[in-house]
DNA sequence: CGCTAATATGAGCAGAACTCATGTTAGTCC
DNA sequence: GGACTAACATGAGTTCTGCTCATATTAGCG
């Protein structure tokens, strides 16, 4: 895990490791049970037996932890799609679309907190959105679906051998925003994932990306 | 402007209804000044002018007030959409999909805090994501993009006089949830809205609905 | 003019985020 | 072993925010 520039200090030794570790856990539990609003630090602390003290050595922050959690899912995400392009290489692009979008599913489902991958407001730069003359770009990375679409357009090109057109990029990033939200609508319609709302996903995208992929 | 059961009491008299209109006023300032996490009860009393103890007279809650701004902005965007389409009706589907994300650009532009419209976590149902055993429904129309996309589906096929289909409702759902996602997007990428990826929000709508109403 | 419901007000309370001064341990070089 | 440094540990305390509530004032109406 490498948990880029997200905490105020890395734990060096074991035993600090596994109390960030530990943290992160918990952090997923609460946002699972009562959601961002009634996360608490004293209470992500109490329930990785770990003093207050201790949680902003490694975290500036409420968000910072968010973040780091956010950062460790959707590596774990990341992975997976990449273990099974390797693993599996494609024949058709249009199974990419299922791959990734099922494997979104199959996190959602299994892995605490996961549905904090996006969230646009709280990963992006402090400060809220765009002050004026501020104008955050694209290509900065600091949106994580910009990442995702990134990293997924990089497996799927490679794994398929297209020609990787400039504008691919774009419609990449595109078609990552829209299916989040989908899946997301799906996750909040029904607790398992709504299965007509998920096929509606997978229509969406693969509509959209005949243009490009075609 | 309506307001439903957002309010903890309705104002009646005069005074108290300019109030709290200007207290949504400055809570849309603040919201575009420093986002939702810096918005502070207090200071939208301060600058409305108002006892912090008369903003809880009208609104439960900090939540409560972020609500009904949304409520406001959503209605006034429904209202807008709506006399268009009255004024000059439709002649193509596809000029509906023009006008609708027009229309969204145009206010996100000119309205302060428009970009609350949405906001799933805030203005869903309290108590955080999907409590074990509570499956919140897409019927209950606690989603905002919900309530819009039924609006804007009954608009739409009304000034074209399409046969209303039965996925044609679930259809709408999901191109409004994918286009406020990519809207969104593109104006945290620029803060004017990215031209090429409102052109590929309205592309990508197009090409999804070109199933349900060609 | 009197009566009721609506409105007004701000000191104060509960609790959350976060700090900091002080103490303890792990690793390393001699 | 001992000495030295940097990493780690700790929780009482500070600050600030959301929100309440007892009390005072006003608007509308028969």
């Amino acid at each position: 895990m490498t948990t880029g520039g997200v905490l105020r200090r890395r734990p060096t030794q074991r035993r600090s490791q596994e109390r960030v570790e530990r943290m992160l856990d918990e952090c997923a539990q609460l946002l699972d049970e009562a959601g961002y609003a009634a996360l608490t630090t004293k209470e992500v602390a109490r329930r990785a037996e770990v003093p207050i003290g201790t949680f902003y050595q490694f975290f500036t922050d409420k968000q910072s932890l968010v973040r780091a959690l956010a950062l460790r899912n959707l590596e774990a995400y990341l992975d997976r799609i990449a273990s099974r392009l390797t693993a599996a290489p494609l024949s058709d692009w249009t199974d990419a679309v299922d791959l990734v979008v099922d494997e979104f599913v199959r996190m959602k489902r299994t892995t605490p907190g996961f549905g904090v991958v996006d969230f646009g407001e709280v990963l992006a730069a402090p400060g809220g959105p765009a002050l004026p003359g501020t104008q955050r770009m694209l290509d900065e990375a600091l949106e994580n679906n910009v990442v995702v679409a990134d990293r997924l357009r990089s497996l799927v090109v490679e794994s398929l051998g297209v020609a990787p057109g400039d504008d691919l990029s774009r419609a990449f990033v595109v078609a990552v925003e829209a299916a989040d939200a989908v899946l997301k609508l799906a996750f909040r319609a029904h607790p398992e994932g709504d299965p007509d709302l998920i096929a509606e996903c997978k229509r969406l995208v693969r509509r959209y990306l005949s243009d490009h992929l075609a």
